[in-house]
This record gives structure tokens, C-alpha cells and sequence, in this order.
DNA sequence: GCAGGGCCCATTGTATACAATAGCAGGAGC
DNA sequence: GCTCCTGCTATTGTATACAATGGGCCCTGC
């Protein structure tokens, strides 16, 4: 990989760990030194940052300083994304669903029933589900084969914490642990019921489900605020 | 206004006006020639571009090609952009919308009944619709406050002529202006039952208005396909 | 004549020098 | 003592030199 797109994973990494603060100045030549390159990636990483909305220009105009995102945006976003994923799955089923779509989908139910299946989670379920979520999504939007659509999500899922795929490590206290498998049990449901509306090509009904999953992820952010809060901003912070 | 921003301007033109053609390839080095700057202002324009996504990095994975749009591409970013701008109505009238953003869309009502209450249109009747139909749409979308919802709108506006400020232009030939006309009083009456939607909080029809006032666009498109089928892939074109 | 390998070139990636600009501080004048 | 102007400094904007890389083409060997 070329170094320039290594100074963006790094920069963006840096943000979303909080190691660089909201509102925090971005100078090309500290974290060029920071880094051990020259100011022309740096610029570059910035750039792309700046686009994905995570760095915004100064108020200066001189340079950029962290994004301080909001408990709002970060809802705003979730339901922007439960609008965009409802849509793909109205498209999804008015066309018909392919047969390997319906395959990969069912391959998602079977991940999911193995996780909630046990009746309570165990070290690693949360991963497990993460990656079975972002294929069930994945899947819909895809499926979608509507390009304009399926940019836009991904430029939304750059909001922290809104993606399908958000932030959902394993968590070791016994009630958040309890309350976490209510949550994915709900989620693995919900799962089931909109491939069934899918395939039934009910376009309606699977819009309205989706929408209404997508809000399984306000639940997630309410178990892991002590983990998010740090990256928001002073004023939703408290 | 800083270099580098003048030539990103000039290259988005160059490709918006067909100078640039889909799938041509964009290398910096004669771009910077052309435009008679050095290669580093050219780069930033086209990681900007890219982002944009107005260009797509080469097969090859040198440089940059102007992205091939589809009709469908089109007709997809339109049927986002109903979806999300629906979605900003529906927040807008559920939270109450405010004297001011009444006021304001009643003045792009005032401006719109001065271009189709003569009964036909004429020369400068297409700039000054675009005009107002831009600001109509920006009250809604501003109005709805949420922030990932507007940059989502902003991005899919990349799309060639699936934005609400798409070109729309004078047309000289009788039986064409007829119909332009056609199209504009009816969408001149949707903007009426959208601003009393909102105005009696009618979330719901507010949306489903607006989602279908989105459609008119379709209609521009057809009305000025010979205008905009060079700008698009060739199997697309035919 | 065809295939394989190596060299050359086109092009992008990176570093760095220099230019321009805006904010800030310090001094001078009122 | 306050204000305004000027020069300095910090930072980004631009140009250019050089490095790296990958593909195409030519040459050679079979």
C-alpha cells in the first residue's frame, strides 16, 4: 500500500481514538514529524479526511481542526442511514431477490442463530456478530444496484458509531452482558423477518423493517457511551 | 480564491461539459500543462474530483478516468435524493417549522407564480425557476438541522443533473417549451401542497410530496436528453 | 515465428525549497 | 495610555527535483 493512504489510516485512527481531540488543531508539519514524512502525504491524508467529514477547515481558513461530533449527529446519522438501507431494501425485493443474495442473507441468519443461539454471549460473540451484520447489510445495499445510494451510505457510515459495522466490542460486566444479547437476540429477529419480507418481494414491509432496525444501533451507543463520549464534543458531552 | 480551488472548478467544468470525456483518462501531467499550473494544485483538484466522484482511479491503478454515468445512474441519484429530501421534510414538519422558513418558501412560491402565472414561459424563465427551485429545496434540507442528511444531499448532487439546481436552460422550440411549461406548473403546485404540509405539520404527506415532486426531474431529463447524452457511458447512450 | 526476459519510458509518489498570506506582537505616534 | 501601523513568524500554497513503480516494447534465444 502507498505510504499516503497509510498516513490516512493512521490520521483516522488517531481521531477516532480520541488521541487527537475534537477541535483539536490539525497541522501538516507536526504530524508530518509526528509521522516521519514529508508534508506532501500529510496534505494528502487531510484532504481525504476533510471529505469524509472528520477533520473541518479552521475557522481561520488556515488549516483544519478535528471534527467535534455531536450525540446528535451521531442519531442523525443512524436514521439517515435507516432511511438509505430502507430504500435499498425496497429495491431489493421489488426486483427479486437473486438467488445467491438469498443464499449469502440465510448464511447470515445461520452466523446469527449461532451467537444468540446459546441463550446468553460469550468472549468473541461481539466480533462475530459485527461481521455477520455488516454482510447482512452489505447484502441489502448491494443488492440495491443502485450506485448513487450505496455512495452515499458509505459516505455516511464515515459518522462515528453510526455504521452497521460500528463499534460493538465484547463487554465483560454480567447485566451489560445480559442486556447486550437482548439487543442482538431483537437484532437477529429483526434479521429474519426482513429476508422473509424480502423474498416475499413485500417492498413495503421490508423498507419499514430495515428503517426499524436501523435504531437497534441507538441501543448499541447507549451500552458503549463511556467508550464514545470522549470523542464528542464538549457541549454533548456531558 | 486560492489556485488550487480555481482549477478544481475548471476541471469539474471541463468534465461536466463533455470537454472531458467518460472513460478518458486524466493524467496530471498534461492537465497541469493545459491549465498552465505545476502538478501539485492538479493533484489536490483531482483527489478532490475523485472524492466527488466525478472521476474513479484507473483500472490500472495510474491516475484517474472521468467516470462513465448511466441514465441509471441518474435516474438512482434522483430517487436518493427523493428519498433523503423527503426524509428532511418529514423532520422540518414534525419539529415545526419555523416564521422564518415559512416566509421563505412562500417568497420561492411568489417567485414561482411569477414564472408560470403568465400562462407561458418565456426567455429567462429557466434560470429564474432554477433559481428559486434551488433556494425552495435548501430551506427543506437546511430545515431539517440534521447534519449527516445535508452532507449526504450535497454528495449525491455530484451526480450530473440529478440535483434540484440541475441545468435547465432556455429552449427555443415552441412544442418543448409547452411542455416545459406543463412541468413547471405542475411542480410549482407540488411546491404549494408541500410548503402546507409543512406548514400543518404533516409530517407524512410532506414527505410522500416531496419524494414525488423528485420525480419531476425525470421529466427535465427527458426534455434535454440531447443535451445531456454526450455526457454519458456509450452503451448507456444508445 | 513465438515466447520470455530485460530495459526504457511514462506516470505517479515523495521530499523539499521557495512564495504568499494572515495573524500577532511590538513599537511609535497621537 | 490607547490605537494604528509595520515587520516578523507561523503556516499553508506552489513549483520542481528526484524516487519508485508498472507497463509496454524490443531484443534475443529457442
Amino acid at each position: 500500500m502507498s505510504q499516503q493512504n497509510q498516513i490516512v489510516l493512521k490520521l483516522r485512527e488517531m481521531i477516532l481514538s480520541g488521541l487527537l481531540r475534537p477541535g483539536e488543531r490539525v497541522a501538516e508539519i507536526p504530524v508530518a514529524d509526528h509521522l516521519g514524512v514529508s508534508r506532501t502525504p500529510v496534505r494528502y491524508a487531510l484532504g481525504v479526511l476533510a471529505r469524509e467529514g472528520l477533520v473541518v477547515p479552521s475557522s481561520n481558513g488556515r488549516g483544519f481542526v478535528v471534527r467535534e461530533f455531536t450525540i446528535k449527529d451521531i442519531h442523525d446519522a443512524i436514521e439517515v442511514r435507516g432511511a438509505l438501507e430502507g430504500m435499498a431494501a425496497r429495491l431489493l425485493a421489488q426486483r427479486g431477490i437473486s438467488p445467491e443474495a438469498e443464499a449469502g442473507l440465510r448464511a447470515c441468519l445461520a452466523d446469527g442463530q449461532r451467537v444468540v443461539g446459546k441463550g446468553r454471549l460469550v468472549p468473541g460473540d461481539g466480533v462475530a456478530w459485527a461481521t455477520l451484520n455488516e454482510r447482512f447489510h452489505d447484502l441489502i445495499v448491494g443488492g440495491s444496484e443502485n450506485r448513487p445510494l450505496i455512495h452515499a451510505l458509505r459516505i455516511n457510515d464515515q459518522v462515528p458509531f453510526s455504521s452497521a459495522k460500528a463499534f460493538l466490542d465484547d463487554i465483560t460486566d454480567p447485566v451489560m452482558t445480559r442486556r447486550q444479547y437482548d439487543i442482538l437476540l431483537m437484532a437477529h429477529m429483526q434479521h429474519g423477518l426482513i429476508v422473509k419480507a424480502l423474498v416475499s418481494g413485500d417492498g413495503a414491509r421490508a423498507e419499514a423493517l430495515v428503517r426499524e432496525h436501523s435504531y437497534a444501533a441507538f441501543e448499541n451507543i447507549t451500552l458503549f457511551r463511556s467508550a464514545i463520549y470522549p470523542l464528542l464534543a464538549k457541549e454533548a458531552a456531558g
